[in-house]
DNA sequence: CTGAAAGCGCTAACAA
DNA sequence: TTGTTAGCGCTTTCAG
C-alpha cells in the first residue's frame, strides 16, 4: 500500500515557515479567536505557499470529531433508491448539514458482511453520527448502534415502541385526513394500496385509512386492501387486482405517489375516468409533480423539515450524548390538486 | 462537541489484560502472521472481554490507508440518481470492493462549497481513492484530484483526450452496431435521441449513429437528431418532436433505456406500431427489463465488468501511485429482444 | 497573544 | 515468537 501523499507539509513545517509556534498555526487553521491579525495573515501566507492541508486522521485522533455523518441505506432501501422521496430526503439532509461543515457519507449495507464492516467503521470513530431512513421493523442495526453509544437518528420508526431517536411524519393522521376527504366527496367504496407491511410507516397509513372509515361508521373490507411496496409497478398490479375484485371502487388511497401513479395507469387501462369515476390520493408528491400526474391530490410530507429535524436531533445527541432519546413527529398536509 | 465513546478500551489496555505486549495485540487484530496460536487466542479473549474496537483515526495516522474509497456524485449526476444504470453500477462497485475490506462512501457534491469540502476530506486522507461516474465535460474535479495526487478513476471520460484513469464502454461502436442493425432490417429513416451533449458519452453515441449512416452511404439529417438527457420524460418529448418533423421515421436509437421507454410511449400515443412501423433500440437495459418494455432491443454495457475494472484500476494506482494513467474500454453487446 | 509540551491510539521497526 | 519504542500530525492545556 503506497504511503499517502508522502511529502505533504505538516503543521510543524508551516509553523517553521511562518516563524511561529505550532499552536498558533492550529488556531489559525481552526479559525479560533485570539490571534493577532498580522500573525494570522503571516500564517495564512505560509499555508498558501506550502499548500498545507490538515491531516484529518491526526485531527480526529487528537480528540475531536470526525466531521462526518453517515446515512445508512440497508438492503430494503435499495429499491427505494430510485424513488423521488429518497433523493429529496438526501438533498434536504445535505442542505441541513451544509452549515455544520460535516461531510454526508452515504453507505450501502446490503449483506451481513457489509453491516459488520460499517459497524466497525462507525465504532472506529470515522463518523460522528448515523442517520437511517426507511427502517424495516426487524432491523437490528439501530440497536447495535445504540449499544455502541453512537448518536443515531432514524427517519421513521420500526414500531410504535421505537426508542432510538427518530423523526417521523404523522402518517396515521395524514391517511385519515385523506380518506375523510374522499368520504366527504361522496365516495363510498374506498380501497387502499399499502406499502410493504413490514414497515411501520405502511402500517400507520393503513391504520389511518381504517380509522377514517370507522369514524364514518363504515365497515372495513379486507379485500379493499392491497399490499404494494411503494413502487409504480406494485401500484399497477394492486390496482388491477382491486378493480377485478371490486368494480364498484370509487376511491383510492395509495401509500406513495409512485404507486398512485401506477394505480392511475391501471385505472385508465381499465377504462375508468379519473377522478370522475375514481378518485386517487397518494402519499408524497415528488415524482408526480415532475412527471405525468401533476394534478394528483397528495398527502405531503414536509421533506425539508424532516431533513432539518434529523440533523438537529443528531447534533443534540452529539452535544449531550446518552441522556435521552428524542422524537419528532411532523404534520402532513393534504394538497388538493384536482382540476375543476 | 462531546468526546467520542469516552471509556473505549485501547490496544494498550487489551495488551495489559491479556498479559502481552502492545505489538502482539496489534498483530492479532490485523491478522498478521507470526503469533503463537495460544497467544492469539488469549488476546482474542481479552478483546472480547473488553469489547475492544480499533480506533480508525489512530490506525490511519500511524501511516496506513484509510480503508475507504469515495464515489463522488456531482450535481449533474443527481437526476441520474433515479436511473437504474446508476444503482446497478453502485451495486457492482460494492461487490467488487467487498473483498478488499474497504468502505464505499457515496458523497454528493452539488455546490462549489461542497466540492471544496469534499476536496479537503479527500486530501485530508479520509479516503484512499476516488471514483467518479458520468463526468461532465467541463468538470474540473478530476484535475484537482489528480493534482492532489489522489488515486482517481472515472467511469466515462470528459473528452477524447482524457488523461485521468478511466473505464468506459465502446459507445461509438455500440451505437454504430445498433444503427447498422436497424439498416439491415430495412429501416431507412433513422432518428436518434441523444443524451446531454455536454457529456462525452452522449457525443460518442451520436457519433456512432452518424458513422453507421455514413458507412451505409446515407446522409445524416440534422433534424433527425433530438437532444435528450437520458430520462424518460426527455425521451417522450424528443420523440414527439421527431414524429412531428419526420412522420416517416421508422427507426430510433435512444441514448438510454429510460429515454427509449419514453420514446415508445410517445410513439404509441401517436398511433405508431412498435416495432412494425418503428423500431427502437436503447442503450443499457435495466429499467426496461424490469418494467414495461421487456422486449426492447438494447445495447448492453457490461456493468459488472465496469465496476470490477474501476476497482482494479484504483487498486493499481494505490499500489504504485503516479506512474501512469490507466484506461479500459469495454465492449458493448447488442441484445436483440424483439418478439417474432 | 503566543510557544512549548503532553498526549490522542496505533503501526512498524528493532531488539531480545 | 514477542516486548519495546519511536513516531504519525494534530489539538489543547499551561505557562509565559
Amino acid at each position: 500500500m503506497g504511503k499517502r501523499r508522502p511529502g505533504a507539509p505538516t503543521l510543524e513545517e508551516v509553523a517553521a515557515h511562518a516563524g511561529v509556534g505550532r499552536g498558533t498555526v492550529s488556531r489559525v487553521v481552526n479559525n479560533a479567536a485570539g490571534v493577532k491579525e498580522s500573525t494570522r495573515r503571516a500564517v495564512q501566507r505560509a499555508i498558501e505557499e506550502l499548500g498545507y492541508v490538515p491531516n484529518l486522521a491526526a485531527r480526529s485522533l487528537a480528540g475531536r470529531r470526525a466531521d462526518a455523518v453517515a446515512l445508512v441505506l440497508t438492503e430494503p432501501d435499495w429499491r427505494m433508491f430510485a424513488e423521488p422521496f429518497f433523493s429529496e430526503i438526501v438533498r434536504s439532509l445535505g442542505d441541513a448539514l451544509a452549515d455544520t461543515g460535516m461531510q454526508l457519507l452515504l453507505t450501502l449495507v446490503r449483506s451481513e458482511d457489509e453491516r459488520q464492516r460499517f459497524l466497525e467503521y462507525a465504532r472506529g470513530g470515522r463518523v460522528d453520527g448515523i442517520l437511517m431512513m426507511s427502517v424495516h421493523a426487524g432491523d437490528q442495526l439501530p440497536d447495535m448502534l445504540a449499544e455502541a453509544r453512537l448518536p443515531t437518528v432514524l427517519l421513521g420508526r420500526r414500531s410504535g415502541e421505537e426508542y432510538v431517536s427518530y423523526v417521523d411524519a404523522d402518517n396515521v393522521g395524514g391517511a385519515r385526513n385523506a380518506v375523510s376527504y374522499l368520504l366527504k366527496q361522496g365516495r363510498r367504496t374506498i380501497a387502499t394500496i399499502t406499502g410493504p407491511l413490514d414497515m411501520y410507516v405502511a402500517q400507520c397509513r393503513l391504520r389511518g385509512y381504517r380509522d377514517a372509515l370507522e369514524m364514518a361508521g363504515l365497515e372495513g373490507t379486507p379485500s379493499l386492501v392491497a399490499e404494494g411496496d411503494f413502487t409504480e409497478e406494485s401500484g399497477r398490479r394492486a390496482m388491477a387486482d382491486l378493480i377485478e375484485r371490486h368494480p364498484e371502487i370509487d376511491g383510492i388511497l395509495a401509500a406513495s405517489d409512485t404507486s398512485a401513479a401506477g394505480a392511475l395507469q391501471a385505472l385508465r387501462a381499465a377504462g375508468r375516468r379519473v377522478p370522475e369515476d375514481v378518485a386517487v390520493i397518494g402519499f408524497d408528491d415528488f415524482s408526480l409533480a415532475q412527471r405525468t400526474e401533476p394534478r394528483l391530490t397528495t398527502v405531503r410530507q414536509p421533506v425539508e423539515e424532516m431533513g432539518r429535524s434529523m440533523i438537529r436531533l443528531l447534533l443534540e445527541e452529539m452535544e449531550e450524548p446518552f441522556v435521552a432519546w428524542r422524537h419528532v413527529i411532523l404534520r402532513t398536509e393534504l394538497v388538493v390538486r384536482e382540476s375543476a
